[in-house]
DNA sequence: CGCGGTCAATGACCGCGGTCAACCAAAATG
DNA sequence: CATTTTGGTTGACCGCGGTCATTGACCGCG
């Protein structure tokens, strides 16, 4: 905890705390729509209308959690290393990011994100942000991918990772509607390989191939 | 109308007409949230409980009044002859979709729609329902273009059309929740050009792809 | 025509998300 | 220490989406 911190401030971020943990501890024992604020309240220890001091809305909870995900992104691209080409650091980076959605996020949470940034007017819209880490990764990977020879090179880096990042979002939006109707990670290693780098990867001229040896 | 109708009937079905085109036009005015479902009962001449006789739910309006989008498609697609190739009919119909649901549409009904397809559970799911004619259409070109060789064929047609229907999901997505923060049907062109028509067409050289070299 | 059954219509009612004026302990001021 | 200011805390309250028991007009059948 930080040092230049009053009485004050620091009871406060002990409410906010309790309130954020309650929340989703209820939310995963009951689910979203089984928990009202005020069941939050009363399992934090406090009032209905501290909820409103922290968070703007209920579903503000889940925006709050999903931004661990970017936590996980910088960890796992210290693994970037591992992998040979471009092409390969991406779809290894597919297989794990689904994984991550599949196995911590889920598709309660996951549907009440997407819904949450489709509806709310004001919230700064973490989906489609390219301020967040993940589309620094993501470019990173392009650039690499076009400076190898591996990606195309008449778009610029930045446009590839939103293309690769906007194709991605619809498999994940699929899989929400579908109420996880069908397996997350399989599906989206596909999509990778049969949308997502066929469109990303220079095309063949002639002969023109990537050069996939192991490292 | 129908003949064999009684009365009662017939009445039950002004009735439904009436909210409907009320919770419309309100919407249209005022929009989606501004508008209470007493107004609309209001506005129709009827009482808050009637509308639930005839919508499950305030948002099922939208859902409703999304499948005109089907007429849309069934009077456009007699246009489809007039173009050369499954390539430029794909291209052709996306400019078109993508014209209905900017100009006739519009982000807030989308947003609505996409909303509500996430999170109501039970609701048929108009956005991923392959029983929709959207899917026979685009189902169709796909099989013309496997068969005069400009798409690839190692995929069955249905799948490719699943794959083109996903594809600019994602750019529909993007647009309700940037809210309509960049032209659609430019973008979607666009999109048709760089994401959907590589993937889906025929591999210049070789059809199949090599898999991931093991570690 | 009369009568039992049906079903559209109704509006009081409920539960929950979100607001807000008032409160008061802690911080800042002198 | 006395006084003012600040800001976290509170719960009554509001508005709206959605429910449901009740009503009464209409249906079909004898």
């Amino acid at each position: 905890m930080a040092e230049g911190m009053t009485k004050r401030q620091e009871k406060a971020k002990g409410t906010k705390q309790a309130i954020f943990e309650a929340a989703l501890r209820l939310f995963r024992e009951k689910g979203f729509d089984a928990v009202t604020v005020e069941d939050i309240a009363r399992e934090a220890g406090t009032a209905k209308g501290s909820f409103y001091t922290y968070f703007r809305t209920k579903s503000d909870i889940i925006i709050e959690e999903f931004r661990a995900i970017d936590g996980f992104y910088r960890e796992w691209s210290r693994n970037l290393k591992r992998y040979g080409g471009a092409r390969e650091k991406l779809v290894a980076f597919a297989r794990a990011q689904l994984r991550y959605v599949r196995d911590k996020v889920g598709v309660a949470t996951l549907k009440q994100l997407y819904a949450n940034n489709i509806l709310q007017p004001d919230v700064e819209k973490v989906l489609i942000d390219t301020g967040r880490y993940l589309h620094e990764l993501v470019r990173g990977v392009m650039e690499e991918g076009q400076a190898s020879g591996e990606f195309r090179t008449d778009l610029p880096p930045d446009r590839l990772a939103l293309l690769h990042d906007r194709s991605f979002r619809s498999v994940f939006l699929d899989w929400a509607i579908s109420n996880d109707g069908f397996d997350l990670v399989k599906e989206g290693v596909d999509w990778c390989e049969t949308m997502v780098l066929p469109a990303i990867e220079r095309r063949s001229r002639e002969a023109e191939r990537a050069p996939t040896s192991p490292a």
